[in-house]
DNA sequence: GCTGATTCGTACCGAACGGTACACAACTAT
DNA sequence: ATAGTTGTGTACCGTTCGGTACGAATCAGC
C-alpha cells in the first residue's frame, strides 16, 4: 500500500516534491499533553503551536484547524486513558472495588496532568467546534453506558443498591466522577476529593455487607 | 453628609462641574445579571459595557477596571442571593428539610439565570483579579462555615449522621452544591440534577427515621 | 459671557486571537 | 541544468481583548 507518504524505508519516497517532515503522531501526542494540562479552553492554538514546535499552517494542513486538532486529541486521549478505564469497569472485580479502584487511579499523584480532558471539555462544550463536540459526546456516552452496564451487573450480583434506575445511577456516577476530575484539575487536594467521591458512592452500594 | 455626589434633591448638586449621570447601582445590577447569565469568563468587559449601556472609561472611573467591577458584582450577588440562602441555613427547619429546600430553590425554574455566580467564579479563580478573587474567597468561606455550623447543629439534634468530621461534611456539601449549580448553569435538566444532589446528601442524614 | 472644575464618551493603543497568502525549500523526472 | 510537484514556515489578515488619552459637554462662580 502506498496510499500515504509512509512507504517502506527501503524504497524511500517515490513521489516528487519535498518530503514530509511533519510528524502527525508526535504532534497529536504533544498537543494532547498541552490540552490535558491546561484544559481545552486554557490554551490557545497559537500557544499549542509554540509548545509543540510546529507551525500554524502545519496544523491547518494536517487537521483542518483547531477543531480538527482537538478532535484528533480527543481520539488519542480516548485510546490512551478512557479505554483502560473501561477495561477496569468491565473486569470481574466486585462493584465496590471497581469504584474504589477508579477513584484511587484518578486521585493518585502522577507525573502527567491531573483531571480529565473529556471532563474539562464538557464544562464548555458549546465553545468547541463541531468535530471536537461530536467526538466528545461519543466518548461521554461510551463512558456513561459503561457505568450503566456495570451497575446493572452489580445489581444482578447483589453488590449494588437495586432501588435505583440504572440510567439514573449511571448519570449519578458520571456526575460524581466529573466533579472529582474537575476538582483535581483545579488543584484541590486529591485525598479530600477522593474521600468525597467515595462517600457519594456509598448510596449506590448494597446496604447489607 | 455630602461626602459623595448624592446630596438631597432639594439643594441639588452644589459642586461645580458637569453633574454625574453614571448610575453606579444600576450598573452593578445590570453587570451582575450579565456575569451571572454568561459566567464571569463567558463575557468580556467590552460585552458587559455594550449590554449595560455604559462606556468603558465610565467603568474604569467608577470601579478601577474589570477586577473592581467584578468585586462589586460579587458583593451585590452576595447580598441578593447568598445572604437569603444563609438565612435558610440558619432557620430552625429540620436538617433534611433545609437541604431539600436549598436544592429545590436552586433547581426551580426561574426568570433569572440558573446556576451561581460564585460557583462559576471558583471554577476559574486563577483568571480573576486580586480584588474579585478576595471577595470570592470570602463568600466561599462564609458559605462553607455556614454549612459546617448547620451540620454540627444537625448532629447535636440527631438529624444528621454524626460519624463525619464537620469540616469534612461541610466541604462535601459545598462540593455537591457546587456540582449542582455548575450543572444547572451548563443547562442540565434541573430535575435530574436535583435528584442527583438529593441522593448524594442521603449519606449525611441520620440513618434511622 | 467667561473661567475653572468636573464628568462624559469617542477613538485610539498594543497584544493576542483564529485563520490564510504566498514565497521558498526540497524532492523527481527529463 | 531545468521544469514540475509537493511540503514548509514567515509574515500577514481582520477581529477582539483590556486599558487609556483626550477633547467635548455641563455645571458653579463671577
Amino acid at each position: 500500500m502506498s496510499r500515504d507518504g509512509t512507504e517502506n524505508r527501503e524504497e524511500a519516497h517515490r513521489r516528487p516534491g519535498r518530503p514530509r517532515s511533519f510528524d502527525r503522531e508526535a504532534t497529536i501526542d504533544e498537543a494532547t499533553t498541552c490540552y490535558w494540562r491546561e484544559g481545552p479552553y486554557g490554551v490557545s492554538l497559537n500557544e499549542v503551536c509554540r509548545q509543540v514546535g510546529v507551525s500554524k499552517p502545519g496544523i491547518y494542513r494536517e487537521f483542518g484547524g483547531e477543531d480538527g486538532l482537538l478532535a484528533a486529541v480527543i481520539d488519542r486521549y480516548r485510546e490512551q486513558v478512557v479505554l483502560p478505564l473501561l477495561d477496569v469497569l468491565a473486569s470481574d472485580m466486585p462493584f465496590g472495588e471497581v469504584i474504589q479502584t477508579m477513584l484511587a487511579a484518578q486521585t493518585a499523584e502522577r507525573d502527567g496532568p491531573m483531571g480529565c480532558l473529556i471532563t474539562e471539555g464538557r464544562l464548555g462544550r458549546h465553545l468547541l467546534g463541531p468535530l471536537a463536540a461530536q467526538r466528545l459526546d461519543a466518548v461521554s456516552e461510551e463512558m456513561r453506558s459503561a457505568y450503566e452496564a456495570r451497575y446493572e451487573r452489580a445489581v444482578a450480583d447483589g453488590q449494588a443498591n437495586g432501588e435505583l434506575d440504572p440510567a439514573f445511577a449511571a448519570s449519578y456516577v458520571d456526575a460524581q466522577l466529573g466533579t472529582l476530575l474537575m476538582r483535581l484539575h483545579r488543584g484541590d487536594d486529591p485525598e479530600m476529593v477522593r474521600r468525597h467521591a467515595w462517600l457519594a458512592m456509598q448510596v449506590l452500594l448494597a446496604p447489607d455487607r
